[in-house]
DNA sequence: CTGAAAGCGCTAACAG
DNA sequence: CTGTTAGCGCTTTCAG
């Protein structure tokens, strides 16, 4: 033995604890959560003990034996853009403050979808009483098969199917917001950064909205399709712009505004005097001093009722038949970028 | 072949799937992990019907019997700040491409310490099999206990004692690299908000050594305390400034400077023509269109060494001697917010 | 190659 | 009020 004899156990167990007292493992549980019936002295006794001892319930042990979880998981997307980073942010405030224990498990933005499956298979193996998803990267239909098991809020975006509830952005109010913006603004000639689906579905939808508005309105479109890469036609529309087919450049999100208030820096080209640029996201630390042009998407109401719907349906004793669908708008962020033309 | 017949159990277990395959439990646990010996036929015939009957197998069961965790806590700070929220995606990032799975607990910047600990001990009681602490709002000393049970990393900031390893960032040389280019640029009068340690003390480390290299450098420096709110002090910097009597603010973060900023176009004065500014972070999307001078923080050289240093403890057996005690600086980036002195 | 049996650490009825 | 007795779902020797 190599061991100091003095020094407590790596893994202190309840029985240690028991033991120390003297009691029996069913009374130390008892008296550690302070349920059912028990003398105050032994219960003074046992917290002492365990304290002493260093005694760390083990969660893994109680949760299995309890056949049930404390813990509601959150399927999160990589958290370096600001605005998932505020929303994991406010998700976790909103759960401690009614008393949600949340686990985070992330899944970096380049993997491939089998990591994120990896990513909820972890989460549905430590039997969460809930899972939260704030990531596009999986898909309803890869969640659809364990809604009954467990419930399941998407925030952020929209749900498909009638068993996963959603809490999202009315990413569509957003694109009309800006778009009627725009077209006040007196511009008739606008290009548009149109994402592929595929690459982001949210921002997909913020742009069929912008492009439905302002062509019912009159405006000439030029669509300009992009991926995933945020700089991606950046060139393009500034081209646009330069050659004067074009007076405003709408982007989908403010990381590609930036990108094309950049290229415009780089070029030699002011907005708005030469042309307007519109964003969407509004999270931007800052976004105020560049006069970023955008909405502010409601990342708070958003946390706030899918934590409140979460808790209602944990609370809620069988699956009742009210599946959640809420949708939120945020308001129009009239920056300096976008202005009234000439 | 017959169709899921009713409804799959609301928790399949490994016994349903065992049952339905017509072998031990035993024969499929190895099955179902690839481990052991046993026919490539049954194995087949048990990985499909697992799949069928939509097994999960139950992390808590699973790591409660084998006695270990495959799995590392992170303890993280609030990840609306930019800088943590890219720390957590690099971490996380970093974690995958190293084979380690992360599960995350957080903490809004707004709770006491209590819910810090309550995270702390929710880590614990999982029973990870390592800790990696991204966040001030624990101390050494209470994550000293717990430190020869599993080893612990603090990422971004130092540790004190000899058991928690870390992983840090220079915050002193960033402060010094500051405080250089300052003075480089001729300010020979200026206004540091001096944040108060308790409040943030990688600030206040920045802080510290931006005044000690101004000082020594004959430069005089009037210090501005502050707390923890990202606008305190702005009004008396920008009075001083105004007031001739500094030619130069020095912030300790970004977010203070953001702040100097706005507080400077509400006032009329423009930067750096009136009085240069300096911050520090360099995370911020768009803070070069800003022309933040500041220093970029290493996120992913941290998030490297800290996921490379966890991988090597986990693997050697018993804890060796080497305690990790690291630290990286990043450059400076001089932007457009502090000019040389006219 | 596969099955039987013994727990991991804890909780939840029941008895005492 | 407290101890006893079963397991939770899974892994892991150790026989067969």
């Amino acid at each position: 033995m190599t061991d100091a004899p003095d020094r407590p156990p790596l893994r202190v167990t309840i029985s240690d604890v028991a033991a120390a007292a003297g009691v029996s493992r069913a009374t130390a549980t008892r008296a550690l959560k302070g349920e059912g019936r028990f003398a105050e002295q032994t219960r003074a006794r046992i917290l002492d003990i365990s304290e002493r001892l260093g005694y760390v319930p083990n969660t893994m042990a109680a949760e299995l034996a309890a056949g049930r979880t404390g813990t509601v998981g959150l399927l999160l997307r990589d958290a370096s853009n600001p605005a998932y980073g505020l929303l994991f942010s406010c998700l976790q405030d909103e759960a401690n403050r009614c008393g949600l224990d949340l686990v985070t498990v992330t899944i970096g933005a380049d993997s491939g979808g089998t990591k994120q499956v990896t990513a909820l298979q972890r989460l549905l193996g430590m039997r969460v009483a809930g899972l939260i998803v704030a990531t596009g990267g999986v898909t309803n239909a890869q969640l659809e098969p364990f809604a009954d098991q467990v419930p399941i809020i998407r925030a952020g975006r929209d749900a498909t199917g009638d068993r996963v509830h959603s809490v999202a952005y009315d990413e569509q109010s957003h694109g009309a917001l800006l778009a009627a913006h725009v077209h006040s603004l007196g511009h008739r000639r606008v290009a548009v950064l149109a994402t592929d689906p595929a690459a982001s579905f949210p921002e997909h939808v913020r742009v069929t909205a912008m492009r439905e508005h302002l062509e019912s309105a009159g405006v000439e479109v030029t669509p300009i399709a992009v991926g995933a890469g945020p700089a991606e036609g950046v060139d393009a529309a500034l081209a646009l712009a330069s050659a004067g087919r074009v007076t405003a450049v709408m982007c989908p999100s403010d990381y590609r505004q930036l990108a094309v208030l950049r290229a415009a820096r780089d070029a030699g080209m002011r907005v708005p005097a030469d042309f307007s640029v519109t964003g969407c996201d509004g999270i931007l630390p800052g976004a105020d001093l560049l006069g970023l042009t955008t909405v502010r998407v409601p990342v708070e109401a958003v946390a706030r009722e899918t934590v409140a719907a979460m808790q209602h349906l944990l609370d809620t004793d069988s699956d009742s038949d009210d599946l959640v669908r809420r949708s939120y708008a945020g308001p129009l962020v009239a920056g300096t970028t976008a202005a009234v033309l000439l």
